[in-house]
DNA sequence: ATGTATGCAAAGTATTTGCACAATC
DNA sequence: GATTGTGCAAATACTTTGCATACAT
C-alpha cells in the first residue's frame, strides 16, 4: 500500500514530512532512529525539522503504523507494524492467562546489531508466575 | 555472597557507596533505575551524589556484575548478572554459526511491567540469516 | 603516600513543548 | 476559512564529564 493511502485509510491529514517519514521507513528494513530519518529525509535535499518528524512518529505510534522500541544505545528506534502476532503467557500457579504483543521484534534489532543477522522466525515459549501467586510464595 | 566479597574478587576497590549500591541491587527483584537506587540510598540516610551512583553502575556493568537494560520508558535499568546462558544462532543458507548472551532480559522486564507476571523460564528458537548471505539474495 | 573515588557544577544528548505562522481539507 | 501541521527556540529529562578534594590501600 502507498504511503498516502495508509494515511488517508488512518484518517491522518497527508502533509510532505509525513508521506515522506512514511516511505523512508517502509524502505528500510531496519528500525530508524528519529536522527536517522531526518538525515536520509535532508539528503533528500529536502528541509525538515527534527520536532517535526518527533512529532510524526508520535503519530505514527498513535495510529498504531509503526512501532518504538529501544535498543541498548538509549535512543529510540522506530519501524513499521508487521503482521503482529501474540503470545500467551500463563501463570505456572494459578493458570490465569495473559496476552502479550511479540516481543521479538526487539529481540531481532538486538541480535541484528550484535551480530548481523537478520531473524526470519521465532518460537518462544514462556512460564512465569503472576504477581498475586508471586506474592503468596 | 557477600557484596564487600564480590567487590573484592572483582578486584575493585571497597568503598561504602559501592558495597551499599550492590546491596539494593541484591535485594532488588526487579531491575533499577540510576534515580531508583540513588532514592532507595538516601532513603537509608545516607548522602551520595547521583554521578557517584552512575560512575558506580557503569563499573560493575565493565566488571560484569550487573547488566545495563533498556526498557520502554527510555531509561536505563540496572540488574544483578545471573548465570547466563548463550542461544546459537545458525544461519539458514550458509550454516554459518554466532553465539549471542541471550536477551530475554530486557524482554522480562518489559513483561513484568506490562502484564505483572514474573518469567520464570523460556525457550527461545531463532532461525535468521547472516548478513553476507542475505547480501547476496 | 599514592592512586583512585567522590561531590559539585556544568556540559552533552535525546526528546518534548509553546507559540507564531503556514499548509491542508 | 477553520483546523491542524510545522519551524524555531527554549525547556526538560537523563546521563556524562572536568576538576578539586577526600578516601582506601
Amino acid at each position: 500500500m502507498e504511503p498516502k493511502e495508509i494515511l488517508k485509510n488512518k484518517g491522518i491529514k497527508i502533509t510532505k514530512g509525513r508521506t515522506e517519514i512514511l516511505s523512508i521507513l517502509k524502505n528500510s528494513e531496519n528500525s530508524l532512529s528519529a536522527e536517522k530519518i531526518y538525515q536520509i529525509y535532508k539528503s533528500n535535499n529536502i528541509n525538515i525539522n527534527l520536532s517535526t518528524v518527533y512529532r510524526t512518529l508520535e503519530l505514527f505510534e498513535e495510529k498504531e503504523i509503526i512501532e518504538k522500541i529501544t535498543l541498548n544505545d538509549g535512543v529510540f528506534s522506530y519501524k513499521l507494524k508487521g503482521k503482529t502476532h501474540r503470545h500467551h503467557l500463563e501463570c505456572d500457579i494459578c493458570h490465569k492467562e495473559v496476552e502479550i504483543p511479540c516481543p521479538m521484534l526487539q529481540i531481532q534489532e538486538l541480535v541484528q546489531n550484535a551480530t548481523g543477522f537478520t531473524l526470519t522466525d521465532h518460537d518462544l515459549v514462556m512460564k512465569g508466575v503472576c504477581k498475586d501467586c508471586k506474592k503468596k510464595q
